[in-house]
DNA sequence: TATAAATGACTGACCAGTCAGTCAGTCAGT
DNA sequence: ACTGACTGACTGACTGGTCAGTCATTTATA
């Protein structure tokens, strides 16, 4: 043992350099007070959370990768989330709770379905397809079964929303004629192709790409098509 | 070095009873040759990684608790598939596989699409969703992604072959004017509410149950209705 | 200066994959 | 028919590596 400079040099290999640390930190780091940095490191744990759930799976995440794409020590991830699995939870509610609002406020406008149908269509390529939150409802389809407590709220707070609305929506129009009752028996039916869609995404597209908007329109011509029988 | 009974008995705390093995060992154990004691053995370990991998998932299972489940140790999984990813593999081929002859030899008899539709929700109900075919989808579903072999050989060996049987169906249909053409251009829209009961099944069977014969022939009867238009 | 925020080395648990050792079954030689 | 050497299927303790979560220490802010 060398005493050496150090008097008790047991464990110091600490703290690269004030410098490197302070020009690492990424948007949100330097802001104004308090809170806005705070929110702004918590963003960014979701953020990078995303990335890496949905590239790895739960299981498959580790936090170390989460924390240095946040550009965060891993400790810090501790400060905003309880652990793993709260992140993943709050990642999920984060992303798709404000989904509920805007489908329900379609229900509102009472539209000729077909009027609709076109908007639900739009609304679900840009707001979902085409956007993380697709990947976000990827996860949950993966992951949901071994999170029941996350299924549940899932359920809850988002599906179980959703077919209420779609429902109303669909009772209007079938009394008026321009929808089969199956379909207020069954909204699940109008939304298929957008799951089909959402899972084809993950994992065929390269093989055979899918072009979606084609798809969900076919699918609302088939649907809506005038018919024969009432 | 003690020459003694044992040669080198360094580390010996072995060997619970040959009793107490012999008579743990599953049924396929004992059987006639080695061969079938063998084969006996991989459907046992096959049997109880479906188990494991569809309850928790690929990353969460332990390969102890399949061993333990198939009754083998978990040395002997490695004599039948080089390591986890491969018996996870294996898995996904020897389940889904046979379905493709089966639909195969749907579109080889020439019905009229009403029957075949009949014919295949049937087929979809009782020889993959109330089976384990239906979990082994969920799984593909689920680690597809991270599995970009596997996702290749699904699409290329199952999923592409149906898609093909499918198409062949509904242009001859198609031809006759029974279903529009907009279906041949997207055999997926046929297929869509059973990726939808098989998610809905996995997720929230428990919240809110879902009668998918019932959903299914809502399907057909909507896709295959008379309509006014051509 | 006092307080809160952030850090990252460390710990304890966990688990895929290995391999030295064991034993049931086989069969050539008697 | 019996024996004992041989074979290879099977076992499970062990290793090496990984990672969630902790906490003593350091840095930033009020």
């Amino acid at each position: 043992m060398k005493p050496d400079k150090t008097p008790a040099a047991k464990k110091q290999p600490r703290r690269k350099s004030a410098a490197a640390r302070a020009s690492r930190a990424g948007p949100g780091a330097r802001g104004g007070g308090r809170k806005a940095r705070s929110a702004g490191r918590r963003e960014a744990i979701l953020a990078a959370a995303l990335e890496e759930f949905s590239a790895r799976g739960f299981e498959a995440t580790r936090l170390d990768d989460v924390a240095k794409r946040a550009g965060v020590a891993k400790g810090t991830i501790y400060l905003y989330f309880r652990d793993k699995e709260s992140l993943f939870q709050e990642l999920i509610r984060a992303m798709l709770t404000p989904l509920v609002g805007t489908i329900e406020a379609m229900g509102a406008a009472d539209l000729p379905v077909a009027a609709l149908a076109e908007r639900i269509v739009d609304l679900f390529v840009r707001e979902i397809f085409e956007t993380r939150r697709a990947d976000v409802i990827r996860l949950m389809i993966s992951e949901g079964r071994r999170f029941p407590k996350l299924a549940e709220f899932y359920y809850r707070e988002v599906l179980s929303r959703i077919i209420a609305a779609m429902r109303a929506i669909l009772r209007r129009a079938a009394a008026r004629g321009e929808v089969p009752q199956a379909l207020v028996d069954f909204p699940q039916l109008i939304a298929a192709p957008g799951l089909v869609a959402i899972v084809w995404g993950g994992l065929f597209e390269r093989y055979e790409p899918l072009d979606v908007r084609k798809m969900m329109r076919a699918h609302i011509d088939l649907l809506f098509a005038p018919r024969r029988a009432a």
